[in-house]
RNA sequence: AGAGGAGUGGCAGAGUGGUCGAAUGCGGCGGUCUUGAAAACCGUUGUACCGCGAGGUACCGGGGGUUCGAAUCCCUCCUCCUCUGCCA
């Protein structure tokens, strides 16, 4: 969320930012943050003022209790109902200032970074960079929902039977295929300098709030209500709750881990006609880079993730183009967010397969993610992360992009790991 | 899952109703001494919020309660340890 400071003292530049992303309301929202936070002062001075005073009423009695001075303490005890009833009353306005505050925080979304276009759609994005050619496939090339079936390697029916839509079984090739990219993603990102964990695929509330997946997100996670935890819709939830209430040590920046982990959506309503095949699924497979930054560094340690990312779709040989989003699209926990998508030959579509962001102290202050500087102040850490990537459709713009009349050949990167070349 | 025990400052560890934000030790930082270092000695050493400041308030696993007053008593949840059960 974003800090209350911040905002009282960029007022213009902060109603400017969120007016980018088409965020109703933005003024009025900001201006009743720095309403409720006076009023949370002010509470908070009275009561304290209050308390204190009873607090050297309370010392007083003990005193006269010590000198066995029965009845004036009981006198001193008399006096104390009032002030009782008044800080009561006075905490409990406290309290309910302090959590509209919290929720009314909650729910406004970070600031774009100052190059984030504005737009309120996927069509405002800007085109950064387009890398690679469209390969020319043969007459009669196929999309990788038919391919699959040809070589009888995902499928879709029976991951309805054991779970329903959106839940596909991966079988031989195909299975070994998600492996291999897997293995391949993670080596990488460990040659990269990431140090490589495996965190729980649970989530509790506390971590969903961290990141910001809680409040109102709900409805996308699937929820283990018995336990009250939640499936993660990416690795970015529990790996950067990792440092959630810690204080880290500056030298230590930037952390850098990376993660494999299924990821889960419900995707709740965004279900359309265009998604078919691998383009959206409930379950998928994905390889998460998470950096820990230096709030100086972290616009330099976005581009290295960029480029990073960049750099495993050159050596998958994938045509990709990387977009900036624009206000509307960016999500609402991020400053800045680049798209890497991928062009699916034979869909003739760009799919999305990587997401790099970086969310500034947005994710930090819920955490309380913080370091001390060189003058031992307590800064708050900027926290970024990106895909690296999702599998579903990498897998599919491989299959669809390299299929040839007597198969589909394997990026050579990958045959080593694989331990084939081709699936036919 | 059942029974029992425990959760205190960076760590270890006292404290079972009243000047306790908390003894003591270790560690850290500053100093004295020393050519330098060690040892010894002296001092210092948590976080958040409010306040221009003096200072105030809160925090002893989380939340709630009793009391004029709670680290200390009660309720509840969480975590860890031991034993029993179950299990990949």
């Amino acid at each position: 969320m974003l800090q209350v400071n911040f905002i009282r003292d960029n007022f213009d530049q902060a109603v400017e930012g969120l007016n980018k992303r088409f965020f109703p309301d933005a003024a009025q929202k900001l201006q009743d943050v720095l309403d409720l936070d006076k009023k949370r002062k002010e509470t908070q001075l009275e009561r304290d003022q209050l308390q204190a005073e009873s607090n050297s009423i309370s010392k007083k009695i003990g005193m006269l209790m010590k000198e066995g001075k029965k009845e004036e303490a009981n006198e001193v005890k008399a006096r104390t109902a009032e002030i009782k009833g008044q800080i009561k009353s006075l905490e409990e306005s406290y309290n309910e200032t302090e959590e509209s505050l919290r929720t009314l925080l909650y729910n406004i979304p970070n600031i774009p970074h100052s190059s984030v276009p504005a737009g309120k759609s996927e069509e405002d994005n800007e085109v950064v960079l387009e890398h690679g050619d469209t390969p020319n496939l043969y007459e009669g090339n196929q999309a990788h929902w038919e391919l699959i079936k040809k070589y009888d390697i995902i499928d879709f029916e029976l991951g309805n039977k054991i779970t329903g839509a959106g839940f596909p079984v991966y079988k031989g090739k195909g299975a070994r295929l998600q492996r291999a990219l897997v293995n391949f993603f993670l080596d990488e990102a460990i040659k990269q300098g990431y140090n490589e964990v495996q965190p729980p695929i649970l989530i509790n509330e506390d971590s969903g709030y961290g990141t910001g997946q809680l409040p109102d997100k709900e409805g996308q996670m699937y929820h283990a209500t018995a336990d009250n935890l939640f499936l993660i819709p990416t690795a970015e939830v529990p790996v950067t709750n990792m440092y959630r209430d810690v204080m880290i040590k500056e030298a230590d920046l930037p952390i850098k881990n990376t993660a494999f982990t299924p990821c889960f959506r419900r995707e709740a309503g965004s279900w359309g006609a265009h998604v078919r095949g691998l383009n959206r699924l409930h379950q998928f497979d994905k390889v998460e880079i998470v950096q820990i930054s230096h709030p100086d560094k972290s616009y330099e340690a976005l581009e290295d993730m960029s480029q990073y990312v960049q750099g495993l779709l050159k050596k998958l040989g994938l045509q990709y183009r990387v977009l900036r989003l624009c206000g509307g699209d960016t999500g609402f926990t991020s400053a800045l967010t680049y798209d890497m998508e991928v062009y699916s030959a034979a869909q003739g579509m760009w799919l999305e397969v990587s997401s790099v962001s970086n969310f500034e102290t947005y994710q930090a202050n819920r955490l309380k993610l913080r370091f001390k500087d060189e003058n031992k102040k307590t800064v708050l850490a900027h926290t970024l992360n990106g895909s690296a990537l999702a599998l579903p459709r990498i897998v599919a713009s491989i299959l669809e992009n390299n299929q040839t009349e007597k198969g589909i050949k394997m990026p050579e990167v990958l045959v080593p790991y694989l331990g084939f070349e081709w699936i036919d």
